[in-house]
RNA sequence: GCGGGAGUAGCUCAGUCGAUAGAGCAUUAGCCUUCCAAGCUAAGGGUCGCGGGUUUGAAUCCCGUCUCCCGCUCCA
């Protein structure tokens, strides 16, 4: 199957069985913005279980947090997000290249600086060494006109970006003749703002002051909790901070159903470690990440790990773990190193110390973080673009047929067994409700009894139902049921007594928690 | 934001030259058969994305607009 053609089937899919919806549909949708149905919250709940009990059950010392989405506004500027992602873009209407303003008018200025630097080069040829560069900054005509220039348009420009000045930040484009370096054109679109974070106002009046904005991304709410952790769980190094919850991003663009979404679920970990050990510990939880992927059993080559050569300012290391999806091999997980950035960041702006004194050590210090960061919404559709499978059956009379089986993880599947009467009489449907009536405490179930038997397994197998049981008139006289395997179509025959045993065994989420640990 | 494509029943789609809106599947009710979808009968379901214009008359022609898809752009 063509892959562009399998994320259609798989959006289609998820719709036609209650997995994924477009948010507000019926007034025509919410660009990149998606709700969950029936089975889709079912099957994110079973991830989210697999994520938090890998995490936090299985290691003593991980644990987990809520914390809320809104944060007092100084957590954004303490760790970079305000400062560093409201950028001012234009566009050129002749090439279609988008640009930062900030970045066209300060490679202006360079371009000037530049000439100035070329006079002073020459100069320095002429004059050897008795140039006196000072001197001939303020005398030489050329190079005072350059530095007018430059001061003139500095000051027009930091003015405009403290203001806020859209308008004017476009002027100076224009006032500076500055032209696109591909179409080589001046016929640029007006200035926008990129926000990167949402904004909302705390308080019911409205007022400048109270801005606030939704969280960008889930860890800072572990950084801001760091030290109320440590002390109130009395946590050593090294330890971590697990947190599951929303994360918001106004992106430009957002496409690609649920994997870059305006509103997302992030599961991420910090783990603190001694500063100087946490190239060490970055390793460690490359591969325990890796593993705890593989521990869903599929395809080992979807997975792969893509190291980052360029660096965010606060990383020493970072590496995601790409998935293949339908659109090719995207990030599915980052694992960061974060050094001692966020916690120092705060330190600095909250002034509360973030320090840790290491009794092993007879030391304070600042701990190093490991980042594990994996998005909740992409991992639904990794599993989704997995599990997908469309299968030809020969019949025994020799015709073929296909039924689209989504073949999930059992432990994870959104509903762990149906339970059919094979006709809707005799008795059937009574004995399959008390059948279902003591199942239902122990696993997700699910009863059907319209249509053929056949079309309601092939239902169960759309959204994933590892097992089926069906009663029929011989459960009446001896109490036994047929067992039906989703994946290979198998049955047989089983006392109903058992069917508690075998479901639970088979579809237990302690099956993959044993796998990855 | 730019370029291209699309929007008719829950889904997939047809709808001729502008003249009462169609099919298959699905749904609901009933009957029959009963262990791997597509047996029979009946019923329900449509502001033809939305708004305007042309016309005696618009799903159809024109203009605008919204949403989705693909590509570009952006992406910690």
């Amino acid at each position: 199957m063509a892959q562009e053609d399998l994320l259609k089937k798989i959006i289609a899919h998820s719709k036609e069985y209650g997995f994924i919806f477009q948010s507000s549909e019926i007034y025509d949708g919410l660009s990149a913005v998606y709700d969950y149905g029936q089975y889709g919250a079912e099957l994110k709940n079973n991830i989210k279980k697999y994520w938090w009990d890998s995490m936090v059950r299985l290691h003593e010392n991980i644990v987990g947090i809520d914390s809320a989405i809104f944060m007092h506004p100084t957590v954004w500027k303490a760790s970079g997000h305000v400062g560093a992602f409201n950028d001012p873009l234009i566009d050129n209407k002749d090439s279609k290249k988008r640009y930062r303003a900030d970045v066209l008018i300060e490679e202006h200025l360079a371009k000037i600086e530049a000439k100035i630097d070329k006079e002073i080069e020459k100069a320095v040829e002429k004059f050897g060494a008795s140039f006196d560069e000072p001197q001939f900054r303020a005398t030489n005509q050329r190079v005072i006109a350059n530095q007018e220039k430059i001061d003139v348009i500095k000051k027009r420009f930091v003015a405009a970006l403290e203001a806020d000045n859209l308008v004017e930040i476009k002027n100076i484009i224009e006032d500076c003749e500055i032209v696109c370096p591909i179409s080589g054109s001046k016929n640029w679109t007006d200035v926008r703002q990129f926000n990167l974070m949402f904004e909302t106002k705390l308080g019911s009046v409205t007022d400048e002051a109270n801005i606030i904005y939704l969280r960008p991304e889930t860890a800072q709410g572990i950084f801001v909790n760091y030290l109320n952790v440590q002390k109130s769980g009395r946590m050593k190094i090294p330890f971590g901070i697990a947190q599951i919850g929303k994360a918001f991003r106004n992106e430009i663009v957002a496409r690609q159903f649920i994997f870059r979404m305006r509103e997302f679920e992030q599961m991420e970990m910090q783990f603190f470690v001694r500063p100087g050990e946490e190239l060490k510990w970055f390793e460690l939880w490359k591969a325990t990440r890796l593993k705890w992927h593989n521990g869903l059993g599929f395809d080992p080559k979807k997975y792969r790990f893509h190291n980052h050569d360029k660096l965010a300012h606060y990383a020493n290391a970072a590496v995601d773990i790409e998935f293949e999806f339908p659109m090719g091999f995207k990030e599915l997980e980052g694992i960061h190193s974060r050094t001692d950035f966020d916690l120092s960041q705060h330190q600095k702006f909250s002034g509360k110390k973030m320090q840790y004194f290491d009794p092993e050590l007879n030391e304070n210090y600042v701990p190093f973080v490991i980042e594990t960061s994996i998005g909740l919404d992409r991992m639904f559709l990794s599993i989704l673009s997995n599990a997908y499978d469309e299968e030809t059956i020969k019949q025994e009379d020799g015709k073929t047929d296909q039924r689209i089986v989504l073949r999930i993880p059992p432990e994870l599947a959104p509903v762990k067994l149906a339970i059919l009467p094979l006709m809707k009489k005799d008795g059937l449907p009574e004995k399959a409700t008390q059948i279902l009536d003591e199942l239902k405490y122990e696993v997700n179930c699910i009863y059907e009894e319209k249509d053929s038997i056949g079309k309601r397994y092939r239902r169960q197998d759309a959204i994933g139902t590892p097992y089926c049981i069906t009663v029929d008139h011989e459960t009446l006289e001896n109490n036994t049921v047929t067992l039906r395997n989703r994946d290979t179509m198998e049955q047989e025959r089983i006392p109903v007594e058992k069917v508690k045993q075998i479901v639970v065994e088979k579809t237990s989420m302690t099956n993959l928690l044993k796998k990855v640990n």
